[in-house]
DNA sequence: CTTATAGGCAACCAAAGGGTTGCATGTCAA
DNA sequence: TTGACATGCAACCCTTTGGTTGCCTATAAG
């Protein structure tokens, strides 16, 4: 489907970037941080990080909710096994078939 | 290690663009094929379809040998498997526990 | 009520990304 | 050897990305 693929771009850009990747990191040590907690110890501005957060978002990887004046943030790991799933799986059933080719190609190469 | 964790954002740098995916799933279709087999049917240059070629390179997805006046290039899948080992079971883990966090924290939202 | 705290919004900027074109090189085939 | 084919290299261009700063709004606390 036409959305999906597009959802699952989404995602791999989302986890293109280091510094969101340790986002969803520090999510998963411990769920549901607020934004000035997220942006601790990361060198760069709270603005930056909110950047960082919609992009997250816009790819279902996190939810937040708002409570008072504060946002909390939400681990979503359901992107991720999908990507596991229905893309990353892909290439596992036929993984040692293809590291043979590869290694042949490169034997015949130093012929 | 740090010279890994540069792999892994290689790799998911590399694996964030759809033509770049694209490129592997050919190669998955059938393995082995030369630059101009891979230019078929993508609505670009030979050199944009070179650079992408050169990202999945350094990133260690696709190797490539010299046959004659020929390059062919092969799926490496052993980066996308560490990816799936190393990266994606960490989620896939407390995947429940973390979607269970979520649906509290919504409904919670709700009242 | 006033102030400090948590976060949102918009403008701006430099660098990286994805693409193009033009030309050069190396190899196969006639 | 000459021409066609497969690829390499470099300059250039526009858009996206990742970051900044400044200011505005809303809630909590004194």
């Amino acid at each position: 489907m036409d959305t999906e693929d597009e959802a699952v771009d989404g995602v791999f850009r989302a986890l293109a970037d280091t510094n969101r990747r340790a986002l969803l990191d520090t999510l998963f040590a411990r769920n549901g941080q607020t934004l000035s907690e997220l942006c601790e110890g990361r060198g760069m501005s709270r603005q930056a990080v909110t950047k960082h957060l919609v992009i997250l978002e816009n790819a279902n990887l996190v939810a937040s909710v708002k409570r008072g004046r504060e946002k909390l943030h939400y681990l979503n790991p359901a992107p991720i096994h999908e990507i596991g799933e229905r893309w990353i799986s892909k290439y596992e059933r036929t993984r040692l078939e293809a590291l043979f080719d590869l290694k042949k190609a490169l034997e015949n190469d130093n012929e």
